[in-house]
DNA sequence: GACCAGGTAGCAA
DNA sequence: TTGCTACATGGT
């Protein structure tokens, strides 16, 4: 076993392990106590996710971050996490909005993640109309029905399953799963990756609009879901998913970006929210709303 | 028992 | 292009 300490006091805008992974970015990390997105924070709990065969558990006890793996995992959790963002400097650029700024002071510590690409796309092919808890279940039960499974330091770790592993289930079983009408969508977005046929990780070498176009070829994947795979995974920080509580954002806070099309709002409102780190924003602002202010 | 949840595909006009 | 509508499921 491998472990590690970092301390968030030496991180530029300080970091929050709850804030960050139970902000509903990401659905490829599991709590130990099982009961993720339960609403308390919990003192100093573990979470683990698996990449690429390596088991990674992360704690938070004040400003130390603790880590325990199958390998070397300061990098991964680094670049997973976020870690090395200039927090100070993206809120210090944010623009002075008061919903922006109230978000921004509320969740001092959040940052974005960058999850591996298939497991996000699937997860938020999940995503549609779901509610954040179920869909941390869905992505859970596919690891334990078709991950490879780790065992690391005792218990058993399931890893998201890759494009061929996910490319056997039918659609069937996902509806067996509780997936419902996603159950083809993920299948055949599994097969397209598992053939070669496209894979979100060249979405990353495009623009940003020429991205987001890329991915929507995926089955499941519109305009939402794929802005939530570029700010999420493949580190387009300006992308602005327009969910139901953004709509609400700019219905109350910024009518004036309403353009009626997604593609026109969505370049309206990236520029309201900062332009380049307009996604930054976005997940604060999401977070907020969606917690109620907390 | 409605209503809703980090929407999308398919089809008509 | 734009504007419907059907689509599963579990929690409140």
């Amino acid at each position: 076993m491998e472990t590690g300490k970092l301390s968030c006091a030496d991180l530029a805008g300080g970091f929050d392990l709850y804030l960050t992974l139970e902000s509903g970015q990401t659905y490829l990390w599991r709590r130990e106590d099982g009961d993720m997105y339960g609403g308390e924070r919990p003192p100093g709990v573990w979470y683990s996710t698996v990449v690429d065969g390596d088991v990674i558990r992360v704690r938070q006890q004040g400003d130390v971050l603790e880590w325990e793996s199958t390998t070397d995992a300061d990098p991964i959790i680094r670049r997973l996490l976020c870690l090395d963002d200039d927090l100070d400097d993206i809120v210090a650029r944010a623009p002075p909005d008061p919903l922006i700024r109230e978000a921004y002071d509320a969740h001092r510590g959040l940052r974005l993640v960058e999850d591996p690409p298939f497991g996000c796309l699937i997860s938020f092919i999940c995503s549609a109309q779901m509610r954040v808890s179920r869909i941390h279940s869905m992505t859970a039960s596919l690891a334990v029905e078709y991950g490879d499974t780790i065992e690391f330091d005792g218990p058993t770790y399931h890893a998201f399953p890759t494009p061929d592993q996910l490319a056997t289930a039918t659609e069937a079983e996902l509806r067996d799963l509780g997936l419902g009408y996603r159950a083809p969508y993920v299948v055949r977005t599994a097969e397209m990756v598992a053939d070669g046929e496209a894979h979100p990780g060249k979405a990353r070498d495009l623009e940003y609009e020429d991205a987001r176009e890329y991915l929507t070829q995926f089955v499941g994947v519109g305009e939402k879901v794929a802005d939530c795979v570029l700010l999420f995974s493949l580190g387009f920080e300006e992308a602005v998913p327009l969910d139901t509580w953004i709509k609400t954002a700019i219905e109350e806070y910024f009518p004036d970006c309403d353009r009626g099309s997604y593609a026109e709002t969505s370049k309206a409102i990236r520029k309201r929210l900062g332009g380049e780190y307009a996604g930054y924003a976005q997940t604060y602002v999401f977070h907020h709303l969606r917690t109620g202010g907390r």
